[in-house]
DNA sequence: AGCACGCCGACT
DNA sequence: GTCGGCGTGCTC
């Protein structure tokens, strides 16, 4: 079986007789495991074959009656392991929601023999004897009670004196939504039998009153189906009717209480659309992806942003739904809205799950079993939805096929959500179509070498003008003072324009909060992270100064730490104070900003974009928020407020992610009038990749990187696998890393690895970053054995170097 | 990961 | 004296 420990191999366990047969593979059960008494974890196989070197423990209990995995997952989970280098048991982490995994408890009863008046009892130990005589406790609540965070030795005193026992309490966490509900008893469901229960009641008024109700909520005889899901308890003392009546007629068996297990995925109305209305171009998109599909596994759809990619999913996913095959529709966290979520279920119903991380646990488990029970065959959802239990799975779509945000990065496995669902497709044998209007040079390469299949989709749907782009030379407009406020007098006057034809506008810039930074004007000191080797971000709603990288805050100093001057100064520009000032050279403009900090309450990020597709809002200040999947009709201008900042990462795809950052947000302006501008403000307009965006030249812009790639051994040339070495210690973390090198140099070759280097955020959360990279050829024959080597080399080193004071992460694939 | 064991510093 | 810190080792 599978536990989910990051630990590397699996456990075998014997079944004692009675579980022999409700035991199958793909089972979750309980095992003892160490010390602890109770851990989930999922059959692999069952075997009869008794390990000679140890001893096997028996499983305590089965959980499950049919699987909760199946033989697909396992294949898929086994991949995903050996590929990302990590444990089965941190593959199975994630894989599970966490509402699969039992949560266990060790509780304190008194123990029933105990006689109070035998033993002597301190004060503390009194209290706790007298609370366990109503109730059982957990540790903590005796922690609690008797105020002091040690609470073993009295426990432990308490077990010697015999009084008080020790137990352990399962519980499944998922628990079913369910709801009290009555009917009618059958006897009184026809007419005559009614009508000689209304005359007995005429001397019960309040009685008689609830049944009346009733029958107006449920007309028992003119729909005699009606009664047998009845209605609500709640129901009743919602409309203020009498609860000890109701209680009466249930006594008297006149109405009949039950209860029902209800969903808590919201109920859908059914489908309305059943057929998908294409244009020439989406028509003839679709019959060329369905074409290459023929013959290849994989389709890489290159759409110009607004060509409407989303009806040819909804076309190809209604296809694979109509052959019995499941569909799979892949969004980028950001992009799984509830505006696309609706609009998909216009045409999928009640046939169609959603899988996102902002889902309780609960929710999930009902996704996940909704699936097996053959309730969905279309699922839209997350990275992690690649994990769930598909039985035939036909196509994968795969949206925005090039963002970032596909790649996990904390927690191991640090998969990459679109490879890993290309992975899941070859499992089943399934089609796979990758969208993007900027396609990642790894795709758009895969497609030129005729590994998959290339649809373009060259014009905005309707044949609508893609957007007019124009940079704004910052250092011209520095130089002729026209610059206010870090707003060019291109893009400031643009936006007056813009608002006064009365259409809206969209100011990107990636860096929320009001200035990444405060300087001392005397001394030039900087106020840092304690935790982090990076300043802190000035806040100026909240009035304080913050990490963004491990949510350290601090009050705003008053004056400087080092030489106590008053004279600070705010450096650079977040959202926040864009709007700020940008209120201040327009006065009249509406204006409302979208990024992190606006939008962590509940339904803060669907007000402001209803507020703003009803034209309350002119202009919406936002970061990556605004780039993805927004459509809003009368947006005409998009201002990137500095399209500098990210050229300059040191990070082989920083180009690239400036491009398609850029090309996103631009795809924003003008989607239904085709009158968009975008204005993209830039200390360097010659270079080559803002030629290449105002031109709208995805090709020169892949062409160039390509050959970048190429010259740089980058991928799709190679396979670059990041190493960290996180320690408290600098010494001790520069130590291993070197330490680490020399060994992978030996092992693997010198001209593979690259560093040691200190990373590009020295420190964060205390934990120094030392990094290096391996880089692979794209085809060598033993690749896997190469990466165990890595893995085995890492492990060492890590027992032997690092302890518990730090770690070693391998990031495959890294991004 | 979590849990126990074991070995050293600073408190009643 | 012992309480509690964390380094180390193990889990079928
Ligand atoms: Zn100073
Ligand atoms: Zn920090």
């Amino acid at each position: 079986m599978v536990l989910p420990l990051p630990l590397p191999q699996l456990f075998t366990y014997k079944i004692p007789d009675q579980l022999v047969d409700t035991v199958s593979a793909g089972c979750r059960i309980i095992v003892p495991f160490g010390q602890r008494k109770f851990v989930t974890g999922v059959v692999r196989s069952i075997h009869q074959h008794a390990p000679a070197s140890y001893q096997t423990k028996e499983l305590i209990d089965v959980l499950d009656v049919t699987p909760t995995m199946n033989a697909y997952q396992f294949k898929f989970m086994d991949w995903m392991a050996e590929y990302y280098l990590c444990a089965p048991g941190e593959v199975l982490q994630a894989a599970l929601p966490s509402g699969f995994k039992l949560s266990s408890e060790s509780m304190i009863q008194l123990n029933p023999l105990f006689q109070e008046a035998s033993v002597d009892l301190t004060e503390k130990e009194r209290r706790i004897i007298q609370e366990l005589r109503s109730n059982t406790l957990s540790y903590k609540d005796i922690s609690k009670l008797i105020d002091q965070s040690s609470v073993q030795p009295i426990i432990k005193l308490l077990i010697q004196k015999q009084a008080i026992l020790l137990f352990e309490e399962v519980k499944e966490k998922y628990s079913p939504k369910i709801i009290s509900k009555i009917r009618l008893a059958d006897q009184y469901t026809t007419p005559h039998a009614l009508a000689n229960l209304m005359q007995e009641l005429d001397k019960k008024p309040r009685q008689q009153e609830v049944l009346m109700r009733y029958l107006q909520e449920v007309p028992v005889i003119q729909t005699p189906g009606a009664n047998i899901p009845g209605i609500e308890k709640t129901f009743f003392t919602a409309s203020g009717l009498s609860t000890s009546s109701l209680q009466t007629l249930i006594k008297n068996k006149v109405f009949e209480a039950f209860e029902e297990v209800i969903s808590r995925l919201s109920y859908r109305a059914d489908e309305k659309k059943s057929v998908v209305e294409l244009s020439e171009q989406q028509e003839a998109a679709k019959e060329s992806i369905l074409l290459q599909l023929d013959t290849k596994d994989s389709v890489l759809l290159h759409g110009v942003t607004g060509s409407g990619k989303t009806e040819i999913y909804i076309d190809l996913i209604k296809r694979s739904i109509d052959n019995g095959s499941q569909a799979l529709l892949l969004l980028p966290e950001i992009a799984l809205t509830t505006q696309i979520v609706q609009r998909l279920e216009e045409y999928f119903g009640d046939r169609m799950g959603v899988y996102h991380s902002k889902f309780s646990d609960n929710e999930r488990v009902e996704v996940w079993r909704g699936l097996q029970e053959g309730r969905y065959d279309f699922i839209v959802g997350v990275r992690s939805s690649v994990f769930l239990p598909f039985t035939h799975l036909g196509l994968i779509i795969i949206d925005e096929e090039h963002e970032a945000s596909y790649k996990q990065q904390d927690p191991a496995p640090r998969y990459n959500g679109r490879d890993a669902a290309l992975m899941l497709a070859r499992i089943h044998n399934a089609k796979t179509v990758l969208g993007s209007a900027t396609p990642s040079i790894e795709s758009r390469d895969a497609a030129l070498k005729n590994r998959w299949g290339y649809v373009p989709l060259l014009n905005r749907y309707g044949n609508v003008s893609l957007p007019e782009i124009r940079l704004a030379d910052m250092r011209v407009e520095r130089k002729n003072k026209t610059v206010q406020q870090g707003f060019s007098l291109t893009l400031l006057s643009a936006i007056r324009e813009t608002i006064a034809n009365k259409k809206q506008v969209i100011i990107f810039q990636n860096r929320r909060g009001y200035a990444p930074m405060l300087e001392c004007e005397d001394c030039g000191n900087i106020p840092m992270c304690t935790s982090c080797s990076v300043s802190l971000t000035y806040h100026q709603f909240s009035h304080e100064l913050r990490c963004h990288y491990c949510g350290f805050t601090r009050k705003v100093p008053q004056k400087c730490d080092s030489c106590s001057s008053h004279r600070l100064k705010t450096v650079g520009s977040g959202t926040e104070r864009i709007e700020d000032e940008l209120q201040i050279l327009l006065p009249e403009a509406r204006i409302r900003r979208m990024d992190l900090d606006t939008t962590r309450k509940k339904n803060s990020f669907a007000e402001l974009i209803t507020a703003f597709s009803q034209h309350e809002i002119d202009i919406l200040i936002g970061t990556q928020m605004v780039t993805k999947g927004l459509d809003f009709a009368n947006v005409e201008l998009v201002g990137v407020y500095d399209a500098d900042r990210m050229l300059y990462f040191p990070d082989f795809r920083a180009i690239e992610r400036t491009y398609q950052m850029i090309v996103q947000v631009s795809g924003r302006a003008g989607r239904k009038s085709g009158e968009g501008k975008v204005i993209i403000q830039t200390a360097q307009p010659e270079h080559p990749v803002f030629a290449f965006i105002k031109n709208n030249d995805y090709d020169g812009f892949f062409t160039r990187e390509l050959y970048e790639r190429e010259m740089y051994h980058y991928p799709p040339f190679t396979r670059v696998t990041h190493i960290s070495v996180l320690h408290l210690d600098k010494k001790e973390a520069l130590k291993t890393a070197h330490g680490l090198t020399a060994k992978l140099k030996d092992a693997i070759g010198s001209k593979r690895i690259l560093g040691p280097q200190v990373a590009s955020i020295e420190k964060l959360r205390n934990y120094y970053h030392i990094e290096l990279f391996i880089k692979l050829e794209k085809d060598i024959k033993g690749l896997q054995s190469i990466k165990n080597k890595i893995a085995s080399i890492v492990q060492n080193e890590h027992t032997l170097h690092i302890g518990s004071k730090g770690r070693i992460i391998i990031d495959t694939d890294q991004n």
